[in-house]
DNA sequence: TTTTTATTTGAACAACCATTCAAAAATGGT
DNA sequence: ACCATTTTTGAATGGTTGTTCAAATAAAAA
């Protein structure tokens, strides 16, 4: 055998994400990574390949930590209404006025990339069919303990709240005030009544 | 006096539009741009200045041809809830199926763009205003008319239309069905029963 | 027709881009 | 201590980036 790597590569993928997130893929350099990261222009190539893979790598491992995978986690199980009240919530707490003012990574990349790229199109339309999935599983749970307005179509329902969760996230870029997307949080749930 | 211009200016701040709508700012390059337009890489400098001023200049340009814009000049006049349907089917006419796969140029450099330059970040959040203002004059002039829900927060109201448009927007991006654009529009015009 | 002024042109610029690679350094097993 | 193997390193690659500029061109005014 011989010689282990001296970084952690999640610790790298991690600062790469971060890059990502507040550039967007065309405007970061590898430059700008080997900044955030610490390591060696080489050492970025030898362990992930090209700017494209680590790109993808970023996006694969941001997608883990989100709300939206909290809420397939939890779709089939959690109290239905809380789980969705909770998921824009947690939207809310980290892109309100205290937190994040980058957006969402998945969303940024979506409207920079979607429509250049097919293959990252595929990847995202996979990922929004699975957040309106879990969506519609919790609704339709919902409206079976009554909890959740039974007159609603399930799946507009959940194709609605989708948008609005993505539509606060664009928003909240523009830095509105804390009031702003608890507005629009507040009437995307209103529907569940 | 001497020669004047060979080209129409507007004419080709169209082709440029065209550009950055497809490619996104950072990833248009000028060689691009004079592909596109076909006039010399010097005459692009010569009459836009460089590469952030002319995307300026396709920014206002396309600005004023946007559904947003006919709701901002329609506001004080038109039929509060038909101006407001109007708006949701005049975006579904662009980014449905038949459409446009290229979201909204406005909506794309936010994401791209609104947390790296504070110029146009500052420029982003005016037109986000602006166009929650006019939804707000829509919305209180159909609860005086009795038109549009008198129960629900006229305020309120008004953001959450614009997140499900932006929202709409943006999920048209990865292609769904039309039924699914549809469904976001028709969820948030029920906000006015 | 000649002069004057603006536009058009194509080449050139330095800076930066993503990527590669051979040499140096470091470590685990023998 | 030595060898085998991998990581680390820093320099170098060729191509592309946004931008500039002087010369050529064209047209209105004299």
């Amino acid at each position: 055998m011989a010689r282990h790597k001296e970084f952690d590569k999640i610790a790298i993928l991690e600062k790469a994400i971060g890059v990502f997130w507040s550039k967007g893929f065309e405007a970061t350099t590898i430059q700008d990574l080997v900044n955030a990261t610490r390591i060696n222009r080489g050492s970025i190539y030898d362990t992930f390949g090209n700017k494209a893979r680590l790109f993808n790598l970023a996006l694969t491992h941001y997608q883990k930590a989100t709300p939206t995978q909290k809420l397939l986690n939890n779709a089939k199980t959690a109290n239905p209404r809380k789980e969705i009240e909770d998921y824009f919530h947690r939207i809310l707490y980290l892109h309100g006025e205290q937190g994040e003012k980058r957006g969402c990574l998945i969303t940024n990349s979506i409207a920079e990339l979607a429509y250049l790229d097919k293959k990252l199109a595929a990847h995202f339309k996979i990922y929004i069919n699975n957040s309106e999935n879990a969506l519609y599983t919790l609704v339709k749970r919902g409206q079976e303990t009554g909890d959740i307005n039974p007159w609603r179509n399930p799946r507009s329902l959940a194709r609605s709240l989708l948008a609005s969760a993505e539509g606060l996230i664009l928003i909240s870029k523009v830095d509105p005030g804390n009031e702003t997307l608890l507005d629009i949080a507040n009437a995307a749930l209103s529907l569940l009544d």
